[in-house]
DNA sequence: CGGCATCCGAACCGATACTG
DNA sequence: CAGTATCGGTTCGGATGCCG
């Protein structure tokens, strides 16, 4: 069936949709929102103090897309106080593993960045413009 | 060694460094240039044509960031015309992985992402505001 | 060829106030 | 509790022009 239009699924296409996709998985919250939510359905306040430092208004909009998008489902429960659980659809159950391989990167690599920013840096001072 | 200051490697706290590196990973052209790195060095040239899209302006910024933190080396051959070549570090080829992961989850999930977007955009008409 | 500097509109994002 | 609405500052990012 499969209406295919000239667009073949590749990232590196200017028009490829997909490009939407990696955006959405690029954003700032994004790995971190679907990390929060491995291990089974959290509230919308429990995410909040999980990412820390996230405002309330980029959670709310990072859970928004990401609901629009299919990879998380929203339930709310009508009891006041009001009561809304976040958790992973299967689709975003598949892109867990990935994200959390970033984030697991993020971590372990921490060391080199810093040592390679900190050289970096030191040329940037002895040397004023060398080749650029 | 290690002089541990009191924050522990952890995406999820405010204050730790990691978090510099995730959004570093996180930004919009990253994964794609480092994608375009995997097999081999690459020009200035050829990665701006490889990256559908991308500025110049962009693709010289995310390929500083990518140098400074030591995931990407510069050559500059002093020719004329003038040749930049670049490249990944070991630290880079380390990151190239997952990265791919992403990219390619992009690309096989499309077909998922926008049924469940028309799915969302349909509701949304059929219930103006049912419970937000 | 591979940049950098500048301008400028667009998008992002935090802070605050208000709602069911 | 879990939002929405709005305002204003910051950053993003494209377009253009110039340089070695």
């Amino acid at each position: 069936m499969e209406t295919s239009v000239d667009v073949r699924k590749d990232v590196y296409l200017r028009n490829c949709p997909c490009r939407g996709v990696l955006d959405l998985l690029a954003n700032k919250w994004t790995a971190l929102a679907i990390g929060a939510l491995e291990d089974g359905p959290r509230r919308f306040g429990e995410l909040r103090r999980k990412l820390e430092g996230v405002s309330q208004k980029m959670l709310t909009q990072t859970l928004r897309e990401l609901e629009r998008d299919g990879l998380v489902s929203r339930t709310v429960y009508p009891v006041v106080p009001l009561r809304v659980d976040y958790a992973l659809t299967e689709l975003g159950r598949s892109v867990a593993e990935p994200l959390s391989a970033i984030r697991r990167w993020s971590e372990e690599n921490i060391g080199h960045v810093q040592r390679a920013r900190a050289e970096y840096e030191r040329r940037a001072e002895a040397d004023p413009v060398p080749a650029r």
